[in-house]
RNA sequence: GCCUUGGUAGCUCAGUUGGAUAGAGCAACGGUUUUCUAAACCGUGGGUCAGGGGUUCGAAUCCCUUCCAGGGUACCA
């Protein structure tokens, strides 16, 4: 639509003798219930123009039909300046650039960038938080390569700590031997069991001592098993080799029952990082804040940044006996990163509780002078809630990632075999078509909202097969790819036909689809793209119904060309589904 | 208290460089299959865009303020 404004500018120039600037040209799509397919916003222009804003219209109206050939009428509406373009022109945007191969792909842009998400927790399974950071860092990952990034997917898996100590102290205590084999629980869900198990005992000595007269926070701070676990994370800072290897063992667990979850959500990573090997880090970096004298030290000898101000606080950056925090270890961490991949931008796929640590992690860098800090990226989301409330996994009020894949593969396979769809399918072709719906469904229930946002799920209701959903989208590839088999489709160059009104605005929203793809990576939503994709799929299927049956069509111009349209429109929701982490089915 | 993010139809959500009469889906009601897949299509009803004020030719969108909800708030990650 660049000629559109470039000639407007020149119209303005000859009309009034006023050169604009080229944001006072305002376009937009025609509201549909206007003729025409693209407005010009007047009201910038009147101040220049000096006349109201139908005459400026007006004016500007006549003098782009005049000029231009591809303006074959325009109306005016109060100040909106509605131009129709000749059909003409989308037909030979649709045979030019739709029909070629390349429509929809970007070349390298030569810049490199890492996507770092999931960051799991040890000592636990996944549940539905979880499968929400996980699909969104796969598709932003998706997004990125799409237009054109190197791309590193990295997994910095908290390994260490307090909480996987629980775990192996109630193992050790109550675990009679159980391992995955002997109990054939998944590796990640029997080491959960026990980590429950540990909080369940630790509460009953909290409300024993809390019995003898102990406060809430004395209790918890004094209760037996809470220094044993401690005495344990002690003894693997050690080296201690029987902590260590009951570590590794149940670790191990915990990376097989993963690895089945992560091929489920059809997730992966280029790179693991373990905190295991950079829970050090960052001392040095502590070391350099503080002899560019960005960082300063306390009376007790601990470490801080004064970040008032920035509006901030003053932020610990290391403890006064020399261990490290948080922070400390992602300042090490980051430069790390840098290290390895000298990426020019770094994004953290990190729920919204977040958001304060990410924003100081980032400003340090900064002030540290890192050339590289201003590449890095927050992607911040927000939870998932639950009708009874929030998710607790110590209160059991988890929707596990497992379950409720299990759950979904099973109502779309209840779904699919209702509607008697299954005929002719082998049984690993309905395995697969029953897990494809149900991952469809559920990934693109997730990635539809607004990262930002809050989400509700209630898994009664929210989950559903029709309208803007997941499977509606596949169904419609389906039906597209069903229609071509049955036409004997094959490609070919554009024909020269008249086309409908529906087939126009149909080739004026597929057209965009490059541009929803740089945007959508911009901003870094999958939102934006699935709901474009809904878009294409309700206009296909208005486009299907209307016209007759393109399998009877006898004039092979017209034939063809609807084929095409189809055949660009299977492609731009099947490219845009896999960037989602959604496959489509060729039947369904 | 302070910082921060949200509040759009009964429900779940679109709608950010400020643009026309605020859009979808679900749910409700009605219609469409001698024609390429009815997980579809067409239609009806449903809104003080949380409340108030301001800026503007024009505000769901920007500013101020109040209310409601989530998150954070110096040695958890």
């Amino acid at each position: 639509m660049n000629f559109i404004i470039s000639e407007a500018l020149k119209g303005i120039k000859q009309l009034y003798n006023e050169d604009v600037p080229e944001s006072a040209i305002s376009i937009q799509d025609t509201r549909k219930e206007f003729e025409g397919q693209v407005t010009i916003v007047v009201f910038p222009i009147v101040r220049f123009s000096k006349k109201s804003p139908e005459q400026t219209a007006n004016d500007l109206g006549d003098f782009l039909v005049e000029n231009l050939n591809e303006v074959v009428a325009f109306n005016v509406v109060k100040g909106f300046l509605n131009l129709s373009i000749a059909d003409s022109y989308w037909l030979n945007l649709f045979n030019t650039e739709l029909l070629d191969p390349s429509f929809g792909t970007f070349k390298p842009n030569g810049k490199k960038v890492m996507v770092e998400y999931s960051s799991p927790n040890t000592n636990k399974p996944l549940h539905l938080g979880h499968v929400r950071n996980n699909l969104l860092g796969y598709s932003v990952a998706e997004l990125l390569n799409a237009v054109g990034y190197e791309v590193f997917k990295v997994n910095l898996v908290n390994d260490r700590g307090i909480h996987i100590c629980k775990s192996m102290l109630a193992w050790q205590k109550w675990g009679n031997g159980e391992t995955p084999e002997n109990s054939f629980l998944k590796g990640d869900h029997l080491v959960g069991k026990y980590y429950v198990i540990f909080d369940k005992e630790y509460k009953k000595e909290i409300d024993a001592l809390k019995q003898e007269g102990q406060t809430e926070e004395d209790a918890k701070k004094n209760a037996p098993l809470i220094k044993e676990a401690q005495r344990m994370l002690q003894d693997w800072e050690a080296g201690d080799s029987s902590v260590i290897d009951l570590w590794k063992t149940m670790n191990g667990w915990v990376y097989d029952g993963f690895a089945v979850t992560y091929k489920n959500l059809g997730v992966d990573f280029d790179k693991y990082y373990y905190e295991s090997n950079t829970y050090l880090l960052g001392k040095d970096t502590v070391e350099e804040g503080l002899q560019k004298g960005v960082f300063f030290k306390k009376p007790d000898g601990s470490v801080w940044i004064d970040l008032t101000a920035d509006g901030l606080d003053q932020k610990l950056v290391l403890r006064a006996d020399g261990t490290s925090v948080y922070i400390t270890q992602d300042l090490g961490t980051a430069q790390m990163k840098y290290d390895d991949f000298k990426m020019d931008e770094s994004i953290y796929v990190v729920g919204n509780e977040q958001d304060y640590h990410f924003k100081v992690l980032f400003l340090i860098l900064q002030k540290l002078g890192k050339s590289w800090a201003q590449g890095l990226y927050h992607l911040s989301y927000g939870m998932v809630d639950l009708p009874s409330g929030k998710m607790k996994s110590r209160e059991g009020t988890v929707v596990d990632a497992d379950d409720l894949i299990t759950e979904m593969v099973k109502t779309a396979k209840q779904k699919t075999e209702l509607l008697g769809k299954v005929n002719g399918f082998s049984e690993d072709e309905k395995e697969n078509l029953y897990y494809q719906i149900g991952m469809g469904a559920l990934k693109y229930f997730l990635l539809k909202v607004e990262p930002k946002k809050r989400l509700l799920f209630d898994p009664a209701e929210s989950i559903d097969f029709q309208g803007n959903t997941g499977p509606f989208i596949q169904y419609t590839h389906a039906r597209i790819k069903s229609l071509m088999a049955k036409a004997g489709f094959s490609a070919s160059k554009g024909v020269d036909v008249a086309i409908s009104a529906t087939e126009l605005d149909m080739i004026l929203l597929l057209s965009k689809y490059p541009l929803e793809l740089t945007e959508a990576a911009k901003a870094h939503s999958p939102a934006t793209l699935a709901n474009y994709l809904y878009e294409v799929a309700k206009m296909f299927n208005k486009f299907y119904h209307e016209i007759p049956p393109i399998i009877k069509e006898e004039d092979e111009d017209l034939r063809q060309h609807r084929l095409n349209l189809s055949a660009v429109t299977a492609g731009i929701l099947k490219s845009g589904m896999k960037m989602l982490g959604i496959e489509v089915p060729e039947k369904m």
